[in-house]
DNA sequence: CATCGCATAGATACCGTTATCTGTGAGACT
DNA sequence: AGTCTCACAGATAACGGTATCTATGCGATG
């Protein structure tokens, strides 16, 4: 079976030396040009190179002490937009730091999650970037710790992307967004337009942006003096039918509310749904927001107010905070969040 | 500067032979299980590797002359949907053939892509996999057939998906769906539904995509025996925006138009925009259909009618087809598409 | 004029696996 | 009883680079 077309080896380090009629550590030095090759010796180098059409071994320089200068980013699924504009921010900052970038998902999966670390173990990346959203439980700490030492031991770095840190001491880099600062400052807007029976929509308990977001939700209301609630903090799945069901089930109990904060765009798309299917008109009748700043969320009619996380950005500093990083063990940084006003909240009717 | 906690070498074969009292032969043998090794024997070393948290090194053993298992994709942009989906294929695949998969855009840069290229044949990734259309031009062809031979000599598969295909005698995989047969398709529902005045909006000339597209609906006017208008082809770039303005364009010409054909979802939502602008009224006045299969389609409203692409089979293709090939020196996919009917098209209105 | 230093090139020893060839006992067969 | 296998384990040589040490020629220097 050919395998190949041409069956001759590809060239190697001491084919081109003997081309060029040197030795093959000059050769070396040309390609990684730390080290002086005199003019005429490089070009015959060169020459040789292009004759042969050369091309190096990244495994062989891996092997023999070079850093092997690929990242990988590891996420539940390429197709959702949030994590696809993570793994843009990755792969740019990635490419710009000439980085290659390995993308493995694990649809949520833990025990794919700790294949998939073991394998990047065995590719010694520099950092194994993972993304997404996470129970914050103590069997979550303790996966995470152990990764972190895992690879720590095989000399990558763990970084943690919009996902609880695993505490001090772990040898892990944590990229985190705002996200009581973001809940708090929509909850303010709306407090602000003059609403006082707000629903937060989508609740999934264990989940740490959730958690994080109704703190932010609660803070805002106390810092108000408004009352809140608790009835109004609704449980639901992080979809998009997810937001119709439990926007339903919400207005069938109490019309009262004149905003409604969805805990995600795709929650809000469906509460958006459920809204016009029982003919309550947004922004008139109530104002509906949500959060991350998903493309969905201009195309929806109304566009949609909510809260902008910077996904793109959290990529990036996920690569270049692991890969120049100082003397401390675990380094950790929170990007800010902000609210996008369009059009699916307006103050409250009188 | 502690790069890492423990300053101890990562544990080789040698290590894990050392404390299990055997020789490394005997310890790879364990790890390959492709030569007997007495049980005994086995379940020393496999003790040993756990206890030393044993790890191989991938590079190493791509040295030693094993396969990279490694495949990658090369796209524009990993946040479009379109290329999301054909990503996730391809990684689902790779994934369940045991394969890593590497990630790089490109940015439609022609040089970067060729940067790209010249960088997956250091790595000896097993299969490169180019994404998204491509101006179908002389110097395509050549770009493509140059590559080509370049990963080929490097010993690596090209594969061209959803690309125009370099021509016979080139060592490639191409993986395309079929642009003409979808267009063909869709064409005949709308003159099956009455309209006579059909629009195809947002042809990029050149664009390999295009071509093909408006040929399946030239060649379903013919064969329905319907003359069509020349200039209800028009022009338009490929996003919402260029949608939106080539039918504002259109409708300032020509009123009697009773069908817009859009060549993309994309270029559908923007023509819905500038429908719903006028007061048009979608499909009741006229009928609207795009291309892709996008998840946007069945978001809008009114749902989308259009033509599925099978992007994550197309993705999985990509890495079968070049993983498990016969001798031929090129081979060649076609993958059908198919209309998905939705809300957006009508019968014409007497 | 001998020496020192610098610029340049080569030799050699790894990096951590796997392929391949070479032992070596124990049981099977004649 | 002698040898022929076979199951198993080890030794050794790649794989294709880079780090490091050594060698050489030549102009500058004292």
């Amino acid at each position: 079976m050919p395998k190949r077309t041409d069956p001759g080896r590809r060239p190697t380090l001491a084919d081109v030396a003997a081309r060029a009629g040197v030795s093959a550590m000059t050769v070396s030095r040309v390609l990684a040009g730390n080290y002086p090759v005199a003019p005429p010796t490089r070009s015959k180098v060169l020459r040789a190179m292009r004759d042969l059409d050369y091309v190096v071994n990244a495994h062989a320089r891996a092997l023999a002490g070079a850093a092997t200068r690929t990242v990988a980013v590891v996420l539940d699924d390429p197709t959702g937009p949030f994590f696809a504009f993570i793994a843009r921010g990755v792969e740019q900052q990635a490419a710009s730091e000439g980085r290659l970038c390995l993308l493995c998902t694990t649809h949520g999966d833990p025990e794919r999650e700790a294949a998939v670390v073991e394998l990047l173990r065995e590719q010694r990346a520099e950092a194994v970037i993972l993304v997404g959203g996470a129970q914050d439980t103590a069997t979550y700490t303790e996966r995470m710790t152990g990764f972190a030492r895992a690879l720590d031991r095989s000399g990558s770095r763990l970084v943690l992307c919009g996902r609880p840190s695993p505490g001090p001491g772990v040898p892990a880099t944590v990229v985190e967004y705002d996200n009581e600062g973001g809940a708090y400052a929509m909850t303010s807007y709306l407090l602000a337009n003059g609403h006082r029976t707000i629903a937060y929509v989508g609740r999934e308990p264990g989940l740490s942006t959730t958690d994080e977001r109704v703190a932010g939700f609660r803070r805002a209301h106390a810092d108000h003096g408004a009352p809140l609630d608790e009835s109004l903090i609704r449980p639901g799945a992080f979809s998009r039918g997810g937001g119709r069901v439990a926007t339903e089930a919400l207005w069938a109990e109490r019309a009262d509310v004149t905003a409604v904060f969805a805990a995600t765009d795709m929650i809000a798309a469906g509460a958006l749904q459920a809204l016009r299917g029982r003919g309550v008109r947004v922004p008139e009748d109530v104002s509906v927001v949500g959060f991350d700043d998903i493309p969905l969320a201009s195309d929806l009619t109304p566009a949609l107010t909510t809260v902008h996380v910077p996904h793109e950005q959290l990529g990036r500093e996920a690569v270049r905070l692991s890969l120049h990083r100082g003397p401390d063990l675990d380094d950790r940084v929170m990007l800010g969040t902000h609210i996008v006003v369009r059009d699916s909240a307006a103050p409250r009717r009188p």
